[in-house]
DNA sequence: TGCACTAGCCTGTATATACAACCTGCAGGA
DNA sequence: TCCTGCAGGTTGTATATACAGGCTAGTGCA
């Protein structure tokens, strides 16, 4: 492999992705085999396979045994909005990022969030009440209950330091995650917190998070729905880079 | 290869995965190396070489060439929510989709559409009004705005059998998109066509989608915020299986 | 005509081997 | 003491080979 040269089984993706993409390859139509690829690019079945089994997990491509690979309908084209964590999410825009916390707290488990979170009958929670600000002007207010036992020091931990999600990803790695995201109108407990107008949405997200099997928090997310956005930019995997130059701040379609 | 028995490099990478769970594992943790696997294991190198890449496609571990793979932080742990095509969520639930077209004409860009969509000076766009429906119940009300050039044959197309969004991936797949997820209080147009009250906040999605290294297309999608929410179930990538016998319905946490 | 079987292509997996590039720690020389 | 260079472990890539199993079309038999 010359230097500036990319890997075979990369530039045999692009070839592809680009033969997609131009139109030249429509949906349902057959994409060369493994060994045609060996035949027409010279390189070995290992490297076509891995190529094209590649573009299968990217969604480009379907394959069946004994058929052949076929460009796939995209029919799933289900748009991705990533919820990045929302102090790093303050810092990337070069803002300062801040807390309070109003409650950190044991309690026993009501009706809805002992169904939520599974708690056993003497099981406790831990209910934490954050407001998170940034430069200073609240922009999430974090309603959160812990499993007690997951989370037995949850009390001792300085979450104007580090935001109660980074801090329970750090003693088990999430496993899976549920979410509702709805635009309601705030209570006065959230409007006062928050510091919103009456009459201003609000933009509600329940977030219900798993580790090692069992469910583990249950989140109520609320931001002001003038000052917050949740915003998505979604590139297809393996298409690493932009396909333009720059992609345009979307504050201009805010209005 | 036996048969009810799972490929070997799966079986490596479920065992790492079940260690990392456990916590056996912790983040920064060093993982077994190639060469480990081969010994401990049994296998070629080429099968640990593809369960750890995969491994790291999947965010699990992070491989740097001269020293070893590592348990990843899990520091970008994003949550990730699917906004999937509404008339297949519509039938997914088991109810009819149906959908009124309101408007479809035309039109010369004005500003923001303009920018949004980098229509050239002569450049045309089409512009679409869509109300989507469930058993009869308005739920989407889509404001479409389609490059001209991208979609000449725009006028002829029956919006009430195929989504604006699936007839233009159809067109060619879609390479990128940008989203914004904001609430707000709907003017009086869109309060009517959805049949909303007063007061009724508004969940709403600007969507934008890029073909062919070009921006194609501009939405502007309002759902009502009691009737409407974006719901996501994210299970890392790999994890093909709930962790859990069953996701219980989110339902029961929406009040 | 109708049906069973098979040849041939396809993907999926697994192995052995090879070379390049990268990183770390250490030995040995200036 | 410093630092140069190398040995050995690690990932990244590429190839050749092999076998299993799925799918299809066509051959040839009843």
């Amino acid at each position: 492999m010359k230097p500036q040269e990319k890997p075979r089984y990369q530039q045999l993706k692009e070839m592809i992705v680009g033969r997609i993409m131009s139109g030249e390859l429509q949906p349902r139509d057959r994409v060369p085999s493994e060994n045609e690829l060996v035949d027409a690019m010279k390189v070995s079945r290992m490297t076509a396979n891995r190529a094209l089994r590649e573009l299968t997990d990217e969604g480009y491509v379907d394959r069946v045994a004994g058929r052949g690979t076929f460009v796939s309908e995209f029919k799933a084209a289900s748009h991705v909005l990533k919820v990045r964590n929302i102090a790093d999410e303050v810092e990337r825009r070069g803002h300062t990022y801040s807390a309070i916390v109003h409650k950190q707290e044991r309690q026993a488990a009501d009706g809805e969030i002992r169904e939520a979170l599974l708690v056993p009958k003497d099981g406790e929670v831990f209910h934490v009440l954050v407001v998170h600000q940034e430069n200073g002007v609240p922009i999430q207010l974090e309603d959160r209950y812990i499993l007690g036992a997951f989370a037995p020091d949850c009390l001792e931990q300085d979450f104007t330091r580090i935001t109660p999600s980074a801090w329970l990803n750090g003693i088990a790695p999430l496993a899976e995650a549920e979410h509702i995201v709805r635009a309601t109108m705030p209570g006065k407990m959230v409007r006062d917190r928050l510091g919103m107008d009456e009459q201003e949405p609000c933009l509600l997200v329940l977030r219900r998070t798993w580790a090692r099997g069992s469910p583990v928090s249950f989140a109520r997310l609320h931001h002001p729905g003038q000052r917050f956005e949740l915003t998505g930019h979604y590139t297809p995997p393996g298409m690493k880079k932009s396909m333009t130059a720059d992609v345009i701040e979307l504050k201009d379609l805010q209005r």
